[in-house]
DNA sequence: TATAAATATAGACATATATCTATATAGATG
DNA sequence: CATCTATATAGATATATGTCTATATTTATA
């Protein structure tokens, strides 16, 4: 995964609300009005944060009736840890290894 | 760790590069202008990062002469990964025992 | 103390984001 | 088809962010 790319996702989940959302839904699937309940904002607003976590795959959704449900995409957010993971730690091969040492020396 | 407190962590994270940064010093410790040397923006523009990932403890500095030294606060990134992981997963005891469903039935 | 090297800070600017209100759409049902 | 419920979209606004140029600060050294 490129750093954009995971990027991308890491801007997603780094929201107090949409992390909220995701330890919620991390028991089960639920609606966004069972959702909403729990929080202060507005509707629009639960909305777009769901907009955002289902177009970054972090949620799936699923339409039942006139509800959307909402459930989470565990592998995404497993691989999303492991590639963190993989980033902090002293891994091969590793771009720093193209880095020059010592280029603002005299 | 909080929601507010661990989406703090995450915005800094949520940068192309402050990742590569991340991963750059992955291998051990680097001063400013060696990390400058692979980057295609301005010094000030590296120092506003380099200062981001300091303030959240992602990353640690030293001064050494004129050079400032930096290298990644391990403990930190491992503690990010496996709050993400327990966030995701069914963990107990969890903020989903709170929801009240079908609050938005008829 | 004067100068050079490395880094940090100040301020400006364009873009992104989180929120809102108002409105539109989709599905169920009389 | 009319209406209600649940959700989505449009558009506005305030704040945050990533970048730049210009300048200041810190440290070493002649």
């Amino acid at each position: 995964m490129a750093y954009k790319e995971l990027s991308s996702i890491l801007k997603t989940l780094a929201d107090p609300s949409r992390l909220e959302i995701i330890d919620i839904l991390s028991c089960g699937e639920l609606c966004a009005c069972d959702l909403l309940e729990h929080f202060q904002f507005s509707q629009p607003t639960l909305s777009h944060h769901m907009k955002s976590l289902v177009e970054n795959q972090l949620v799936i959704s699923r339409r039942d009736g006139t509800k959307t449900m909402y459930r989470l995409n565990h592998d995404i957010i497993t691989d999303v840890t492991r590639q963190l993971s993989l980033l902090g730690s002293n891994h091969t091969p590793c771009i720093c290894e193209n880095i020059q040492k010592g280029e603002c020396e005299s």
